[in-house]
DNA sequence: ATGAAAGCGCTAACAA
DNA sequence: TTGTTAGCGCTTTCAT
C-alpha cells in the first residue's frame, strides 16, 4: 500500500533503523542526516504504519467505549467528551453501542479485545458474575461509568441516591405532597445492571421517608406510564409533581401535560434528572439535577489512560452534582 | 499478553497453521482434530489477534468516520446508524469529531490513515483543492456525505435545493408572504465547505423567485439572529414565517417566540429542516423537511464497504425526502 | 552515530 | 490432511 520505512531508507541510502530514529525523534542520528531523511520521507508521502507499530509495541493507543446509544443526549454528550479527551491524548476510541442488549455487550467487548484495545470504558448493562469474571480475566484496565459493576473495576459517576434525595427535598420544600415517579422498568433487578436507576429510586424513597410520611408516592416504572398519568385528573387537589429518572422523560411529561391543557408548573410540577444540553431549548425551564456530563467523560478517559500507564486510580470517583432550579417546580 | 495460536498449537501437538485452519473454518484439517483444537483453544481462552491479522492481510476491517459533533442530534442519529451498520458487517468505525475545524479535519484523516482504515466516510468542512488532491492520493475509498466535495468521491445526501424549494412552496401555499430565513453564517463560502447550506439557501431563493415576487425575504445568517428577530414586532401585519436551515434553529425560534408571548403558528409560522428524532417531544409539532437520516447512515456505510470490496458505486446518491406537515405552519 | 539480527502474531504460498 | 518457509512493517536488543 503506502510507502514503507524501508523504501525511505533505500532512497536515502541508509538503513531502516536510521530512518526510524529520524522519524521518531530518537537519538542516534546526525542532525544533517535527520533533516534529510525527514525531507525525503515527506516528499515520498511516507506515513507511519500504526498497525505494525502496534503489533511490535503491544499497544494500540485505542480504547474501547461501550455506551447505550447516541439518541439519548446524555450518552451523546458524554461520548463527545470521551472522544475529545481521547483525541487530545492521541488515543482513538472505538465507540460501540449496546442498545441495552446484554448479549451484544459481550460480543462487542470480545471484538474490542481482539482488536487489542489498551483499555475499556463501560457503561454496562450487565452485572452477572460470569461477566465480571470474564472482564477480570481480560487483564486490561476496565473502568465503569454510571452503572457500577464490581469492586474489581474503578467506577466513576455521581452519588445518585443523595442527588435524587437532594432534588426531592427541594421539591418537598416547595410544598408538594403528591409525587409521581417516572422511570424505566425496575423489575429486572436481578438480571440487568440498573445500578443508577436503583439508586435514584432509593434516594427518592429515603427522602420521602425522612420527610416523615404525609407524601403520596406513585411509581410509574411501566412503558405505558403516559396512559396512567393521563388518567390522573386531580393534580390540583393536592400539590402534585411528576419526578423523572431522566430529563427525556421529563420532556415527554411536560408535553403530555401541555397537550392536556395543563400548565406546568401551575397545575403540576415537573422535574428531570441529568441536565442535558438540550434543556436550554425548553420553556418553561426544567428543574433538574445537573450531572457534570462533560467532566465525567473527560475524567473517565483520563483515569483509564492513567491505569493503562500503570498508575493507580481511586476505586470510586463521585463527581459533584447540583440541583438546577428551573421554572417547572415552584 | 494473551494466548497465541502457537501456544494452542503446542498444547495440541500440531502446527500453528493447523490451528489457524481449525479456528478460521478453513479446509485442510480433519473434523476430529478441528473439534479438539477448537475445544482446547476455548479452554485456554485463546482470542484471535486482530492487529497481527490486519498486518498480514493489509486490511483492518475498520472505517474512519468524520462528523461535525454529537451534540447536534442530526449527527448523533446518523452516527448511530453508521455504527449499527458497520457493526452488522463486522466492521468497526473510528468515529472522530471535527467540530468545524478544518485543520483538525486534516489531522484526523492523517491519523486514521496511519491506522490503516479501509475507507473513509466524511462529512467534510473543507473543500480546498489541496485537500481534494490529498484525499485522492490516499488511494483508499472515500465517501462524502451531505457536504459534497468533488467528483472524485462518491456522494450521498439529498437534493437540498429541491427539498427546501418544496418546503417553501408548501409554506407559500399557506399564504405566508413574509419570510425570515435563519442559517449559520454563509459568508465563508470560499474557504469552508457549506455545500448543504448553500443549496438550502438556493432552494429557498429559487422557490421565492418562481413564486413571482411579492414575498419579502430576510436572511439572518448571523450569530445574533435572535436579537434581530426579537426586534421584529409586526409579524401579524403580513402573514409571516421563520424558516430555518435546521431543526435546532427552529426549536430555538419556537422558544424565542413563546418567551415573547407570541403564539406559533397563530402569530408566526415556523419551519425546520432535518426532522430529528427529538421533534417528537415538541409541541406544537414542527413543520419540517424529513431527511431519511437512518437510511443515509446505513446506505453510506454499505456503499463504502462495497467500494472497499472493489465494487463500483454510483457517484451521486440522492435519497428521497419528505415535507412533514406539522402544526407550526397553518 | 549507524547497522544487523530477531521477533511481534498471524497467514499466503508452496511442499510433502 | 498436515507442515515448512517466508514475510506483513515496525521496533528492540545488541553489536560495531
Amino acid at each position: 500500500m503506502g510507502i514503507t520505512s524501508k523504501e525511505v531508507a533505500d532512497r536515502c541510502g541508509v538503513s531502516r533503523i536510521t530512518v526510524d530514529r529520524a522519524l521518531n525523534g530518537r537519538s542516534g542520528v546526525g542532525e544533517g542526516k535527520r533533516a534529510f531523511i525527514l525531507a525525503e520521507a515527506a516528499k515520498m508521502g511516507y506515513r507511519p504504519h500504526y498497525v505494525a507499530r502496534s503489533l511490535v509495541k503491544g499497544k494500540t493507543a485505542t480504547i474501547g467505549v461501550l455506551v447505550f446509544d447516541l439518541i439519548n443526549p446524555f450518552f451523546s454528550e458524554v461520548t463527545q467528551a470521551i472522544e475529545k479527551t481521547a483525541q487530545a491524548n492521541e488515543y482513538v476510541p472505538y465507540i460501540m453501542l449496546t442498545e441495552n442488549d446484554p448479549d451484544k455487550e459481550k460480543v462487542l467487548v470480545d471484538m474490542l479485545v481482539s482488536r487489542q484495545v489498551d483499555g475499556l470504558l463501560l457503561y454496562t448493562v450487565r452485572k452477572d458474575p460470569e461477566y465480571i469474571a470474564y472482564l477480570r480475566a481480560l487483564n486490561i484496565p476496565v473502568l465503569t461509568m454510571m452503572n457500577r459493576l464490581s469492586d474489581d473495576f474503578p467506577f466513576i459517576g455521581i452519588d445518585d441516591a443523595r442527588a435524587m434525595a437532594d432534588l426531592v427535598n427541594y421539591v418537598l420544600s416547595k410544598g408538594y405532597r403528591r409525587v409521581f415517579y417516572v422511570s424505566p422498568p425496575l423489575r429486572h433487578r436481578e438480571t440487568q445492571n440498573i445500578y443508577t436507576l436503583n439508586n435514584r429510586l432509593r434516594g427518592l424513597m429515603d427522602a420521602l421517608n425522612d420527610a416523615g410520611g404525609g407524601v403520596e408516592l406513585t411509581v410509574l416504572d411501566v412503558k405505558n406510564y403516559a396512559q396512567v398519568l393521563g388518567n390522573v385528573t386531580d393534580f390540583r387537589q393536592v400539590k402534585s409533581a411528576v419526578l423523572c429518572s431522566s430529563d427525556m422523560y421529563a420532556i415527554e411529561v411536560q408535553n403530555l401535560m401541555r397537550k392536556r391543557g395543563l400548565r406546568v408548573p401551575l397545575d403540576v410540577g415537573v422535574a428531570g434528572f441529568d441536565n442535558i444540553h438540550f434543556l436550554r431549548y425548553l420553556e418553561p425551564t426544567l428543574t433538574t439535577l445537573a450531572i457534570p456530563i462533560e467532566e465525567m467523560g473527560e475524567t473517565a478517559v483520563r483515569m483509564l489512560l492513567a491505569r493503562i500507564n500503570g498508575k493507580e486510580v481511586p476505586g470510586n470517583t463521585l463527581l459533584p452534582y447540583e440541583v438546577v432550579l428551573g421554572q417547572s417546580i415552584v
